[in-house]
DNA sequence: CTGAAAGCGCTTACAG
DNA sequence: CTGAAAGCGCTTACAG
């Protein structure tokens, strides 16, 4: 059963395999006659392109890359799905790849996806942009990324604007009372983590509170160390009254943790997640969360890149990310 | 910036394309002389594979496509990290692919992994067999089913056993004693779902509970699903003192119905899930459950179809699957 | 160990 | 509208 090519079809037409490969593409002008004859071919053999013979001759392919930096992260899943279902829409095919929070696979992926030359790259970037990162910039395939970006990059992002979701949550638990806000902060290997962080500073101290460096762990991301990260705070000599989580993995551990310990959110511990993902929706607990949102960070990095591909100008593009309140905050109890 | 060819490489080199080719792909023997040369020149000018090139030329690429139905479901995004995880180990780049449980774009998504040769392909079909996928099997790339299977397809596969779990959480709720047990059952266009709710049929027989065929709806393994669902058994004139759900978003959805309401499971309510995702242990509701093993599932699949690549021959699996019992279920409170 | 050459399957100016 | 031919970037027998 050897494959059958675009020849073959050409041969069982009784046309020249220019013609055939016209009429499958469905792009120059052919006569109504040699388009029935040449369907009806195709469908007669099971004629199936071979997608490297035309993207190496066209030098490039319908398809776009998506890599996301963990697909289990119900956020980025949730990027990667609309993306994929935009890019469809719009006639691309979704490549997806998994970083996995690793740079190694990260770079890997970038490698592969550049080798296919697939028509452009969405990327939540981590890292430094050395690596393979760096010269894939230099190359001619448009790149955009989302959720994240690489300082120094030259490259159009889409971005929810951190600081403004973190002074918010800051201020919000300043003016209920609470002077000691222990912070589950992310890997400072990524834009988000970093801005993160940095905004919570700022806040912390434009608002006056306990500034006390015990109260800043720093996790990767991943549920384990949002429930190490809790737990170091709640072990404290003096351990806070409100705890912030700085990514919805994260957040799922340090719950975890309260859960264990038996503590009330909003009575005993203030406590503010990140991501408003449709999981905590059914933890029904009113989790007061930093809210932004990845399905339209997904679409809108797909309108970018295919921008990017016709050639058109694209810029950066920085969502709103804003505090919703609900019940796991409340006035500070208090503790000397 | 013209992109640069292996052409390139070897003219820095001073060797021929060929001598090139073999030091860059690492096959044949060559001299470490034009190995230094080579991969000096290749760093000099920041060389990378045109994979376009090479596989039109090899036959195959160095990449499995996999198929999972839905990348937002907990259950499929551990199968196919895992699955990806575990091929990067082998050397296999992973195209990930969502067809968002739409038979119409997994059709789509599997003309595209064919037409880009991938050398296997793991699925997790619906559907009847028909359209792409029948056309697939007769192609000479190598198919492996996970999770789900296709009737009458000769496509080894591996799989839970839905038979047994299901079979022991209706023998528990029977033992507990309850005569109506409601059923929040999986599309019947997917072997899963037509094998749990067989199996439910047969276990409600056999027990003797009521087979009121009210008692049982059918949804689309979706949280919305579960949500229509579980209400309507609730409204029921009748309802029924026991809820089994036949996934994990429809569980997800059954769940937040019995929150809404104010109901307790284990006391109003018992309730049994399905897959055991990490999602539930957030819930802390003790929640009785039919687990099986993605994660296994996915490394399962991969080592098959690189089997199956190399030519050897594969024998599908059947994973256990089995009852964890938990707080959610408890003894039927006389109704009548 | 190495070079010259053919060919993987497709598309697209170029003539006609 | 159509055919003949070149060429996309790579690998691999084939000689040497």
């Amino acid at each position: 059963m050897t494959t059958i090519k675009i020849r073959d079809v050409a041969a069982l037409a009784g046309v020249s395999v220019g013609t055939a490969s016209r009429v499958l593409s469905g792009h120059s002008s052919t006569s109504p006659e040699s388009r029935r004859k040449v369907t009806e071919a195709a469908a007669t053999l099971g004629y199936r392109l071979n997608a490297q013979g035309r993207s190496l001759r066209k030098g490039y392919a319908d398809t776009i890359g998506v890599l996301v930096s963990d697909i289990r992260n119900p956020f980025f899943a949730e990027i990667a799905h609309n993306a994929e279902q935009c890019a469809l829409g719009k006639g691309f095919a979704t490549l997806l790849c998994n970083a996995n929070e690793s740079i190694a696979q990260q770079d890997l992926y970038l490698d592969l996806l550049y080798s296919q030359r697939v028509a452009g790259i969405i990327v939540a970037p981590q890292g430094d942009g050395g690596g393979t990162l760096r010269s894939l910039l230099t190359q001619d395939v448009p790149v955009v990324f989302v959720d994240r970006t690489i300082d120094g990059a030259d490259v159009p992002s889409v971005t929810s604007d951190n600081q403004a979701g973190i002074a918010e949550a800051i201020g919000h638990l300043a003016e209920l009372g609470h002077r000691r806000v222990g912070v589950v902060a992310g890997p400072q290997a990524t834009s988000t983590g970093r801005e993160r962080l940095v905004a919570c500073r700022e806040a912390i101290s434009k608002h006056g509170l306990d500034a006390d460096p015990e109260l800043i762990v720093v996790g990767d991301f991943q549920v384990e160390s949002g429930r190490r990260g809790a737990a170091a705070l709640l072990d404290l000599p003096k351990p806070p009254t409100a705890l912030l989580a700085c990514d919805s993995l994260m957040t799922f551990g340090a719950i975890e943790v309260l859960r264990e310990r038996g503590i009330k959110m909003g009575r005993a511990l203030s406590v503010i997640g990140y991501d408003d993902v449709e999981a905590y929706r059914l933890l029904r607990l009113g989790l007061t969360v930093v809210a932004h949102d990845p399905a339209q960070m997904g679409s809108l990095a797909v309108g970018m890149v295919l921008d990017a591909i016709v050639g058109r100008e694209v810029s950066s593009i920085v969502l709103e990310s804003k505090l919703i309140v609900r019940g796991s905050t409340a006035p500070a109890m208090d503790s000397g």
